[in-house]
DNA sequence: ATTACGCTTAGCTATTGAGCTAAGTATTTT
DNA sequence: AAAATACTTAGCTCAATAGCTAAGCGTAAT
């Protein structure tokens, strides 16, 4: 049963590390091997699996063996998760743009009913 | 010497945290101090100041302290560095598709050489 | 039928992260 | 001057992460 809140901190922390990153960027391209994606990194086999479930478990690729060879594919959608993170983020700050324009256009109107009475006067 | 992956690293790694998101759409309303934004947390204050000063490390906030009262601001430039990420993201997923536009593109090339010889013939 | 390949499991170590309590310091307030 | 406020430091626990080696297992190649 994961939330919201529990599968972003699946997948920002699966984008914490530079291993994992190197591996979306690598299928990016397009999909490979489980040995394919290894081959470039100076790490035990075991070690570097643990990145792919990883990855796998925060949704950020999808993998499914044949015979014995385990492909991994890139899941783009996942991205748009992240997306979504950033435009609330941008939404929050939007409105309190908001509330600064309406403080500074209640002020206008304020000086305005000022400058009414200085004329009524 | 933080490098740009390892700055990447510091920045999801402060963003795998529910409690450090919380806190960041919240400065995203506007600054404010320790203990105001301690206070929804259900956490022993030195337990939250860890999260605070994480998050000053990652870049995402900017913190000064005058009197007793340190006062947190969110560094709203530092988000921008997720978006490279993911634009670089996307660039990869673009050439790809280039390519694949390119074997398309060559495989019509093809397919019209072949017409054309029928009507050569 | 063997051997080689491509993972996979099990289990160990060291480091880091998230939480705690207790006690300390520096500023305000009274 | 004393007390209250707002952090801050020190140091502990527990769980999770990142790495390793050694050995196992199913599939493919010879």
């Amino acid at each position: 049963m994961e939330n919201y809140s529990s599968e972003l901190d699946g997948l920002f922390q699966a984008l914490a590390d530079p291993t994992r990153r190197a591996v979306l960027g690598r299928l990016g391209h397009g999909s490979a091997s489980i040995s394919d994606l290894a081959e470039p990194f100076d790490m035990a086999l075991p070690s570097f699996m643990k990145h792919v479930r990883f990855l796998e478990e925060s949704g950020l690729i999808r993998t499914r063996k044949q015979g014995r060879v385990r492909t991994c594919t890139l899941e783009r959608a996942r991205f748009a998760m992240l997306e979504n993170w950033l435009s609330e983020q941008r939404a929050i700050w939007e409105a309190r743009t908001d509330r600064l324009e309406q403080l500074v256009l209640a002020k206008q109107e304020f000086l305005r009913h000022e400058q009414k009475r200085e004329t009524d006067r």
